[in-house]
DNA sequence: AGGCTATAGTTCTAAAATAGAACTGTCAAA
DNA sequence: TTTGACAGTTCTATTTTAGAACTATAGCCT
């Protein structure tokens, strides 16, 4: 498996880490969610060297995750919003999120509370199967090969 | 924010990126869930350097994603067994996978299907609040500043 | 006009991480 | 006694990332 195709193994997983799986892009993304859109707002509050969020940045917009768009004509400047695919990531950021608050914690308690606008409480995500709407647990997943897989694994 | 004090940040993205945020940790961790438990196991089906592949493994086990267990005396042997806290990650993939599934797809169809051991169907993982059981979506929720924060963002 | 600031990058060198291959050590089986 | 399986370690070369300085456009102030 090499780094550089690994969006086109047959592996949903594998896929999806070649967007989001290297240093910086996650944390790029959770700026994004927390309302930040341009070049200055994300490298002051990440601290992530301006050629690299450059890179990250272009790769995001590559991948559809971004859209670059014009807010000023002169001087030509940018900024950069979540399309629909990268709204779609929410439930992983919040997954990791929410590990980090389970196991990651310290005395002082969670960094960030999250509130769920529709029924006005604090919440914690929970992963649930769409069929039946139980808490899925890995030990009761069964994984068989679909369609597009061309090998036998697992 | 640096890259090596990343499990330091008042942040519980950046405490799980800085466990499962590097190249290959994340697709160990697949391979964790399909059973696999052996240093060869894991070197033959991603293809990683065994050097790296070493490396990831001790620092997963550091964390307390992974117990290293001996298997054999002699020669003394070791496999690589999920705690629950590398256990609790299964939302993370999922998320991931099914992230994969519906963005990253090709003509083919899907590289897994999943099917739920207790209600006996093909599903997808779905995010839901831990409050009122509806389906989380990002314009949703708002963010507090909780008590582990020490400065105000977002 | 001349200088300051803001924004969004690009370009350079040095340091760190990763790739790729070969090597080590233990033991069992042929 | 030789071969093979397993679980690593060690080495050099390449790629990525860090860190700092630099470029370019334009508004505003004096």
């Amino acid at each position: 498996m090499k780094w550089d195709t690994l969006d086109e193994e047959p592996c949903s997983l594998s896929r999806t880490v070649a967007v989001v799986g290297d240093r910086w892009t996650l944390l790029i993304l959770r700026e994004c969610f927390l309302r930040v859109r341009r070049f200055e707002g994300f490298q002051s509050s990440l601290q992530i060297t301006r050629h690299l969020l450059s890179e990250r940045l272009k790769k995001l917009v590559r991948f559809g995750i971004l859209r670059r768009v014009p807010y000023s004509e002169a001087p030509k400047r940018y900024e950069y919003i979540l399309t629909q695919k990268g709204l779609d990531l929410y439930p992983i950021i919040m997954a990791m999120v929410h590990w980090g608050d389970t196991h990651m914690g310290d005395e002082r308690g969670r960094p960030m509370l999250h509130e769920h606008k529709t029924c006005g409480k604090l919440f914690d995500p929970v992963m649930v199967c769409s069929e039946c709407g139980e808490v899925l647990h890995a030990k009761q997943v069964h994984v068989h090969a679909g369609p597009g897989r061309n090998e036998a694994v697992g």
